[in-house]
DNA sequence: TGCCACAAACCGACTGGACGGTATGAACCG
DNA sequence: CGGTTCATACCGTCCAGTCGGTTTGTGGCA
């Protein structure tokens, strides 16, 4: 029972930091706003974390790992390259409308971490990035993407529409998450497909 | 040259601001700073401007009017929808591309103005989305856009493109601007076109 | 032209409060 | 007892905004 109140603590605390650097923005919530809204104290807070900003971190972890995660499990079940994209397209618009906060504060507040911790980051999303790049690449050498636009610009396409998410997608809203992920994921592919106009 | 004056201190300052906002983040950057990179006094700033958030707003403002006067003139020529949207795409993907420093701090600081002020900036986006909105269902109704995808889809299609170019685009890099305009307007014209499958 | 009155532009030291982080020690546990 | 887990009071810093005062420009008047 030990091991769990501590995990508890910490936990609760990344939960209500989570809601509230979403609603309010990391710069605008306060550490006394968090444990609060956790139903802690400063000290039980500074015991799991070494600071505010390392609660940033550890949110950007978490979303970071799993993404990575989920996308070296879909690529290893393998498949053409298409298939293989179209499987990743759909599963990453998921699970960005599953973590809206998460990708909300991470869009926003990067530039709020530490250099060291930022630099940690774009190291881990360019891992991902790369990943997908050779997927796209690979696509091309198999001849059902078009390589006539860079490939740069082709994946900004698709990494575009996953960063809008947070901005438009309503969980109250019409939409289904998993209509728009299949709609998305369709307009991209038709967008990169090599076909003669 | 009174008048010049004026003027020239009120725009050193929004200059530093913008420069500074793009670097440091908002949150980051005191009044100090900013007024030090204008070389003028805090006494001169507070004289033009009522409050830091003020600066903030006037970098939002001049950007809103400026693509919506852009947007209104190109829908003014006339023209099939879809050669308008076309028009209109690669006209905004340049402009942002011009301006990607104020791009930057727009997504990442929205949420650091007063109440008021973020609805105005929300009202006023709304009016260039309407806009825009009506003439994607112009096209629906001319016939050369589909209409199997909700037309909020196909829009935020759009406009994450325009969103993330600050996050991807570099001046420095090996794509020229007006060719990512076409290359990403080409991309989204592909994908919301009517054609049969 | 020289002088005055008034206003706008500008200066910069100061303040009041918020906030991240720490120091100290109590309770509890093995 | 030694170490972990927390509670509480406190500290030092930073910073937006203010305010009394000074300079600069401007129009009127003799």
């Amino acid at each position: 029972m030990g091991t769990m109140r501590t995990t508890s603590v910490a936990d609760e605390v990344l939960r209500a930091a989570l809601e509230l650097f979403a609603a309010q923005g990391y710069a605008n919530t306060s550490v006394q706003q968090i444990v609060e809204a956790a139903g802690v104290t400063k000290g039980a807070m500074y015991h799991y974390f070494s600071s505010k900003d390392d609660l940033l971190f550890a949110i950007y972890e978490r979303m970071l790992s799993l993404q990575k995660r989920r996308l070296d499990e879909i690529t290893a079940k393998g498949g053409s390259a298409e298939a293989v994209v179209r499987a990743v397209c759909e599963d990453v618009v998921v699970t960005s409308i599953d973590f809206l906060r998460e990708g909300t504060i991470f869009f926003r507040s990067q530039h709020m971490l530490t250099t060291e911790r930022q630099k940690e980051v774009k190291r881990r999303r360019r891992e991902y990035h790369d990943a997908f790049a050779e997927l796209v690449t690979r696509g091309q050498a198999e001849g059902s993407f078009r390589d006539d636009i860079p490939v740069s610009v082709l994946i900004a396409n698709f990494f575009s529409d996953v960063h809008y998410l947070p901005h438009w997608y309503s969980a109250e809203g019409p939409e289904d998450k998993t209509e728009v992920a299949e709609q998305l994921t369709a307009l991209f592919l038709r967008g990169i497909r090599r076909s003669d106009d």
